[in-house]
DNA sequence: CATGAATGAGGTTTCATTCAT
DNA sequence: TATGAATGAAACCTCATTCAT
């Protein structure tokens, strides 16, 4: 699978039919299949065809790329978890920050948690293609919901409030992958909102002090 | 690349003369280059070998398999990266709290960006491979010097350290990562050492009131 | 070539398009080709494709590697001289032995001598393979056979028939052997049919004696 | 391995001291185990090397590549053999036709059976090397002592007894053949010798009235 | 639109052979 | 002489992609 430029990941062609719309569906959850069970390297294109009850040929109307197809999957996810993210920050806005704070890791982890498996075979794409820019824009965007939520809060002022959003999104990205990835004990598991809001608070509790 | 069990990823043969020794060391560090100008995906043998200025054969002389090669440059980061803090932390028994993080998180710091472009290229194996079980236990056993150092801290004590030691290293990681893997402004950058220290002693602060 | 379990050697896809019909017959012909011309050493996959008028790749969509594509022209071939043997033997029953074998000895000859490339390939093949298992199986039905015909033989009664048709199979696949492999003197191959009935006769009047 | 012509095949050095004749006798021994235990198309010369308790270079001290090596171990079994044969054909001269026949068939046993690992393993060189010419040789050489023994039998005399002998050996040779690859009935390899004399007498037998 | 047979570049791995030590 | 590290040609096999049906 040769390294392509973004500009060409776009579907090939947007499904007008509704026939084609549960194809393209159909692919797509296919994909995520596929990368769970078998795995980044063993996804071939015709295995998906195959788990989609659709042929290679037809794959291709849809995905002008093997990339384009793994980056599609990779955009709708993303485009889930902004959506539950954005709108929990807009509905937290002129709240205290601990109230904030629980909205939004409860968001975040129903949007992880909610799929585990979907949100696995993400990281195994993010990690094999070449999805800085994708990944960079999407997380700028959900930052920026964080910022704006965050200057509302009522009960704190931040100054350079990106570097502290972005602490707080890396700092709850570590322990979330953790998780999502597997193998943790179930204490870890079920502890986890808690402790992410700890994990959040405390934080900014320290920044607040230097301010 | 077909996967492996774990088993068989050991070197094929420790090499008894003295020039064998080099060369080895010229592959790995080959590897490790390769991954990063290349890609996982483009990293072929042939062209680690090329780099190493040796041949394919001599390669798997030594690697009985890609993915043997790939596990022996993760393990020799590993190693390192656990050494660091193995001391650091066995240095920082009976301190105070946040002189114990402020060690930690140098020399955290320290393995992990000391070579930036080595540390990047590990998240690319471990996506890569079946490396769960070998990170796994690295992780373990770096949180088992953690444990053993926050046990003795003179101003603190934590009801299941276990976990606080888990949400610690797993909340460090999130900024680490993102840092190491590149394109962050510098100010965040410049940041990091301090901010993780808030992380960290904002989040024990917590945990610590509620015990 | 890494060797396999007989179990992995079934052909991977039956084609279903006329057009794969023709492709699999064409490679399996380019095999016996190639196996005369260069050789079962110098048998390579691309060079039995190229042969064939296909690529690899093709090849490799009806047999899952090199020794299912081997295996499957000794079946083929095994499947011809079984049929030719056995439908000898069934319209020769309650006949008087020096029928019955001159009947025998005609379609065995017939049979690997008619393609004698052929039957020259299967040497290399059932050499280099697993094939005892395949070979012992084939051997089984045609010596069963010739025990049911020789059941019937109007003018002798056999003690342990079982090993006396071991022994004419065997003693006659000899000579047979030694002509197909070739070299030999034409007078020599002239006399093959004679010289085998005789050999056969000429033990079988043995074996009735001591009865 | 490359296919060479013949005039190559010969060791490349005799071993004049004695500690180089133990050398080579143990590389040819380890040959034969390898061959046994691992099969032709994993007999590697560093595997023979190893076994043979040598290294490489020294395999290829005495050997100039692996087809001399395998010819050689070949050639010593046809030396072994053809000797065996000889002597007993010289010593059975002036005897009558059973006698003789019983003699050479003893020793083709003793010869082929005595150690059945060699025998089993020839024949796979056979297959694979370019050994038509020297088999034919050996195989000439061995039936001219033959020729020569049934000259003097006291109780026949054939037209062309050329012929005759060459249905003899290769009529024996199918049976024996049968038994080394093993595989076979006990009840079969027992009463081998004396099914063999009935093979070969019945046959001269039928030869005679034809005379 | 859908199918799936065909393609072939390219990747991994082996192993006979050489040669510096 | 003996060693064993190094070589690299060449084999096997995969899979993204195309295109005739």
């Amino acid at each position: 699978m040769p390294q392509r430029s973004q500009t060409l990941l776009d579907p090939r062609k947007s499904p007008v039919q509704a026939r084609s719309a549960v194809t393209v569906d159909a692919i797509l959850e296919a994909t995520i299949q596929v990368l769970l069970s078998d795995g980044l390297q063993q996804l071939t294109t015709i295995r998906v065809a195959e788990r989609a009850g659709a042929s290679v040929g037809t794959l291709y109307q849809y995905f002008p790329h093997k990339q384009a197809l793994l980056f599609a999957v990779l955009h709708r996810h993303h485009l889930k978890v902004e959506q539950t993210l954005t709108q929990t920050a807009a509905a937290s806005h002129h709240k205290p920050l601990a109230t904030m704070m629980a909205a939004v890791i409860d968001a975040f982890l129903q949007a992880k948690t909610g799929r585990v498996d979907e949100a696995r075979a993400m990281y195994g794409i993010v990690a094999e293609l070449n999805t800085r820019e994708a990944v960079r824009e999407y997380e700028t965007r959900c930052r920026a919901a964080l910022v704006a939520m965050l200057k509302t809060a009522t009960d704190a002022k931040f100054r350079d409030l990106e570097s502290v959003v972005f602490m707080l999104t890396a700092a709850m990205s570590g322990p979330v992958r953790a998780v999502v990835e597997g193998g943790r004990p179930a204490k870890i598991v079920r502890a986890l909102p808690a402790q992410l809001l700890s994990l959040c608070l405390g934080y900014l509790e320290q920044v607040k002090r230097k301010n």
